[in-house]
DNA sequence: AATAAAGTTTCTTTATAAGGAAACAATATT
DNA sequence: AATATTGTTTCCTTATAAAGAAACTTTATT
């Protein structure tokens, strides 16, 4: 008896919906919106910093950084502190499902 | 004896920066992450919908959707439910202030 | 001008994000 | 293998976002 293995986007096919529809739409952004911290962590490797080096940065420990990256609800004002340390500047970008493309 | 009268944009090039600069593009990060509520008002609005209507959907007073709108330093989790009750996206766009733009 | 509808404010409680201290764990470095 | 560096976890406190209830204010509507 044969096992079928799926693709991690095979899953969220099946599971939250195939893309571009309402459900997976809003599946997608709450993925993004909740790895921020991810995010932070490959920002600041990519700028070979360590946890100490942004704490020292924004005045906090090692640990809270740790805290950032790993965590998932962050207030705004947490992630901008972090990217103004990181000299990076984040823009929002709103999509209404139904066309139109603002941008704030 | 005259009196000079400023713009807005004369008053942040002369108080914050001129625009580009480090310190503009930081003011105008922090200023635009910490309008998300003023933003969600205009869309709510722009969907003709009352703060009672949009406190519905995501199973709040709508003295809560006002404290939504006019405070000013949401979390994740808040920013994500609003944004889906109002068939919304949002995506973060994040650009390195020397060059490179990166999506995430 | 009176009534209704929409939005805001105040007071209170609850939940939880932010943060420090210190021990611990995992990864380099010598 | 021992040491140093980097990252994580636990325990704890503090600050504050989220939320309801109810009074109040502002803005339509009749």
């Amino acid at each position: 008896m044969s096992k079928k293995f799926y693709t991690h986007d095979e899953i969220l096919n099946e599971f939250i919906g195939e893309k571009e529809t309402p459900a997976r739409i809003e599946f997608d952004m709450n993925v993004e919106l909740f790895l921020v911290g991810r995010k932070i962590k490959e920002l600041r490797e990519a700028k070979e910093m360590t946890q100490e080096d942004l704490g020292k940065l924004i005045g906090v420990q090692k640990a809270q950084i740790s805290k950032i990256e790993n965590g998932n609800n962050l207030t705004i004002s947490t992630i901008a502190k972090v990217f103004n340390a990181l000299g990076l500047n984040l823009k929002l970008q709103i999509e209404d499902n139904n066309m139109t493309v603002k941008t704030c």
